[in-house]
RNA sequence: GCCCCUGUGGCGGAAUUGGUAGACGCGCUCGACUCAAAAUCGAGUUCCGCAAGGAGUGCCCGUUCGACUCGGGCCAGGGGCACCA
């Protein structure tokens, strides 16, 4: 037997045996329980990085686990193929979109096979192929049909140099990351899914998913954002292009006494006829137009305002005229966009007063003893009673939105209404390398559906990228096609669909894949929802969001009886890698110091470098590490070990050497316990050992309970405590039956090293297939345990007592302690607190 | 700006409902084996202290017989923010 456990053989040989076999291959008849295990697929950028493996080690450990518990395990692979970094590569090295993602591909799936994860590869899709996105077209369609898309105007980052339009991503400080131009905000006509439809019940569904994290579901329930309040009409004091009046939103109708101004967006259409008569105002309007669209970039960008000169009538006060100002953190797209302002208790509004010398009246106080009490730097957002508001003083604050919105549903000038942060999903991208939107523009019948026997709408392959924009504009024949509906002169949409419409429901095609259409329902129901999704927390709004709103779509039209996707969702953590910096700035990769004499420095000049902080890889900074080698090296082994070691799976894993070299110390451990030459003689025995016996079935309990809960961490310290206490006892038949229930218990996270022992001990059949071990439930109640003895909450002894002893045993047993004595002094303890099998706590 | 998360030895971290802080791993120290090294094995390793003992989970305050855990107030670091995926 070889005293070494070699991978590079091991895992190439097992791996070609489950491919054999067809191993991992989900059998949609199959009579075992379901289970659907998926990791958010991957964006094909090239090579597989440390953050994938992570990813797919902790969903491969889980289906394994699940298939040896005894499910029908669904656990499928695919590339969101789709996106702009395939453009770029265009670009820069004069490559095709396709032909650069379909070479990734291949790479990365050779990478991804080389670390055995149990993947049912039949299953394999890319969202770029139209045999995916042919089928996305005509779920769009659907949605088209069932009036869930439609058509608006919505603004988009604009690079007036490069005549193209930027994603948030390409704006840096404000200018486009190629021509370096400061961006402007341009409208475009646009498509959009009615995703607010669902607010509601995308919003209610939340509280049914308990097995997401908390994190998670708060931040979707932010993002939605549902805020009640009234919604009213100011009327102008002067009628403006023929408007005598507009709508408002405020959450703090209570507040409606401290207003001292209205402002209203710069995209207003009040703001668009008084800039018709101002030049000062258009051009302060143009200059609220530059820079990003980003929520980050408008709300860090200086609070400014231009009084236009009209005003508006309050509400309550025919004779209060408050003035009207166009304002650029009023957001069009939010509310009415148009709001008041109350600057003693909203710090923006207050900040804006300060600037333009509007009052600032206090309206709600603690008690009304501090109605004038003044308003400093700070707006006071409190709860309190409401002064200096007429008839509402005197009133909580919270009655006083119910009294105004009560008074203006009277008097007719407004109502309680609900509003959402959420908006509609733009869904339009000016650009290539995606999924075609299957609409037809005809000049006579406006957009046509393109019909479903011409789908799939498939991407030309002939197109050029030497200029920026869209190639599918530029494209020569492409786009003209007649009317389906009357044969007219017409032109196929060029955008493109965002790439999270392939991701919203590629989880369904890969439950049911049919020819014929996106899937088939009975099967796809037979499977879903997925029991455990896992990726990262990047995705826990966007992605997350729009693929419960596609499959509450789907349920509404009647295609899938689904109504949330993931189950149980995970999120997990990046990994890291220190960072290097020599003292020009430029960053170095790792292997590229050295220490000397204490100090670090740079291995090729002997310079001076900077250690950084410990960060997600990055090209950028130059501290990546690429797996593949790292699996050559070490094999598949070390690195899933590694990658489920010590962080838990939520935080950050920190990459390091010495890990990798601990995780592989531990694997040839295993062998050496198991297998491995000399080995197997030193455990072989007779008789039982009843302590470990104990300590195997608490592990095989706990291991258990820590991969259901992804603690993937505990269960590898379960299983290294366990080796050492293996390692201790003397040979045993208990000794024996430990060492091959403990290969199973590794078998999901070292699955190649498993293999090649359980070959070695000369069992039968492949570890894969064999059931998880049971746990004998006697074994796991011990019956002394260790009393913790405290004086005032002082630890200063320690007991053993049998298990459930009675508290007056274990008082007494307590109070007999030389230490308790001594500290006690002759004196009787006032009160004492017995917590059964626990601890005795002696009050003095 | 808004929202969210995290903080425990030299390092990663563990600690069902408040009940023995530091499991397990890494690193380090000493020892065994070796001509030597690697690998492996054994012992030790929160801090101060020879010891008895004392202190200790970012900081301050509180609740409690008892707080890493609960409440209030800070500090520091990180993440997300609708066209990156």
């Amino acid at each position: 037997m070889a005293s070494r456990f070699n991978p590079l053989k091991a895992d190439a040989h097992w791996q070609k045996i489950w491919e054999e076999r067809g191993s991992f291959h989900a059998s949609d008849d199959s009579v075992k329980p379901k289970s659907y295990v998926l990791e958010m697929f991957p964006y094909p950028s090239g090579r597989i990085h440390m953050g994938h493996v992570r990813n797919y080690t902790m969903g491969d450990v889980l289906a394994r686990y699940r298939r040896m518990k005894g499910f029908e395990v669904l656990h499928p692979m695919g590339w969101d193929a789709f996106g702009m970094p395939a453009e770029n590569a265009a670009m820069e090295k004069k490559v095709h979109p396709g032909a650069w993602t379909r070479a990734n591909i291949d790479t990365m799936r050779a990478q991804l096979k080389r670390l055995g994860f149990a993947l049912d590869w039949s299953r394999e899709l890319a969202t770029c192929e139209p045999d995916y996105y042919g089928h996305e077209q005509a779920l769009f369609l659907d949605l088209f049909e069932a009036g869930l898309v439609y058509r608006k105007q919505s603004e988009v980052n604009w690079d007036p140099v490069d005549m193209t339009v930027l994603a948030n991503e390409q704006v840096i400080d404000g200018r486009g990351w190629r021509s370096g131009a400061p961006v402007e905000r341009r409208k475009l006509n646009q498509w959009f899914l009615k995703i607010t439809d669902f607010a509601e019940e995308l919003l209610d569904g939340l509280d049914e998913l308990d097995q997401w994290p908390d994190k998670v579901r708060l931040m979707q329930e932010n993002w939605i954002g549902k805020s009640q309040g009234l919604k009213f009409r100011f009327q102008l004091s002067e009628p403006v292009g023929g408007a005598t009046d507009f709508e408002v939103f405020t959450t703090r109708p209570d507040t409606i006494f401290g207003a001292s101004f209205a402002a209203i967006s710069p995209d207003h259409p009040i703001a668009t006829v008084l800039a018709g008569k101002n030049e000062a105002l258009d051009a302060f309007i143009k200059d609220c137009k530059a820079g990003g669209t980003t929520a980050a970039a408008l709300e860090t960008a200086e609070k400014k305002g231009f009084d236009t000169g009209a005003s508006v009538i309050h509400p309550f006060d025919a004779g209060w005229k408050l003035p009207l100002y166009v304002a650029n953190f009023v957001l069009m797209d939010y509310g009415s966009g148009a709001v008041f302002g109350c600057p003693a208790h909203d710090q923006r509004d207050l900040e804006f007063a300060r600037k333009y010398g509007l009052p600032v009246t206090r309206v709600v106080a603690p008690s009304v003893d501090e109605a004038d009490a003044p308003i400093g730097e700070e707006a006071y957002t409190g709860p309190g009673l409401l002064v200096n508001s007429r008839f509402l003083d005197g009133l909580p604050a919270e009655e006083g939105v119910r009294e105004v919105i009560h008074r203006a549903e009277q008097d007719g000038w407004g109502q309680g209404t609900t509003v959402w942060r959420l908006r509609d999903w733009g869904v339009s991208r000016q650009r290539y390398w995606g999924t075609p939107i299957p609409i037809i523009h005809c000049e006579a019948c406006g957009p046509v559906p393109v019909p479903r026997d011409q789908l799939p709408v498939v991407l030309p392959e002939d197109v050029t990228f030497d200029t920026p924009g869209n190639p599918l504009d530029r494209h020569p024949g492409w786009s003209q096609v007649p009317c389906p509906t009357c044969g007219g002169v017409a032109r196929r949409e060029t955008d493109t669909l965002d790439t999270f419409v392939d991701s919203s429901w590629y989880f369904i095609r890969f439950a049911s894949q049919p020819d014929d259409g996106p899937f088939d329902r009975a099967v796809a129901e037979s499977w879903l929802p997925v029991g455990q999704y896992i990726g990262g927390v990047e995705h826990a709004i966007l992605h997350l969001l729009y693929a419960r709103f596609w499959t509450r779509a789907l349920k509404r039209i009647g295609r899938l009886d689904i109504e949330e996707p993931f189950k149980g969702l995970f999120t997990q953590g990046m990994v890291t890698h220190e960072t290097y910096r020599a003292t020009d700035g430029r960053w170095l990769s790792p292997d590229e110091i050295d220490e000397r004499d204490g100090t670090l420095v740079e291995t090729a000049s002997g310079k001076p470098v900077e250690a950084g902080r410990v960060e997600k890889m990055s090209k950028s900074k130059k501290n990546t590490i690429d797996p593949e080698p790292i699996v050559d090296q070490y094999g598949a082994d070390a690195v899933r070990w590694f990658m489920l070691s010590d962080s838990p799976p939520e935080r950050d894993l920190a990459w390091s050497e010495a890990g990798i070299e601990g995780a592989w110390r531990f694997v040839q451990r295993l062998w050496r316990m198991s297998a491995g030459a000399g080995g197997r003689s030193t455990w072989l025995g007779d008789g039982a050992d009843e302590a470990l016996d104990r300590k195997l079935h608490r592990t095989i309990a706990s291991v258990a309970a820590n991969i259901e809960s992804l603690a993937f961490n505990k269960a590898v310290a379960n299983i290294y405590e366990l080796a050492n206490t293996v390692e201790k006892a003397p040979a045993s038949a208990s000794r024996a039956k430990a060492v091959e229930a403990m290969l199973l218990l590794v078998a999901p996270m070292v699955p190649h090293l498993a293999e090649e022992a359980w070959a070695a001990l000369g069992r039968e059949g492949l570890i894969a297939d064999q059931s998880w071990p049971d746990v004998d439930p006697a074994l796991l109640v011990e019956d002394e345990v260790t009393i913790a003895v405290q004086v005032n909450g002082k630890l200063r002894d320690t007991i053993i007592a049998p298990k459930g002893a009675a508290r007056e045993t274990v008082e007494e047993m307590a109070l007999a302690s030389e230490k308790v004595v001594r500290i006690l002094d002759g004196k009787a303890p006032r009160k004492v607190i017995v917590v059964p099998d626990r601890l005795v706590n002696l009050v003095a």
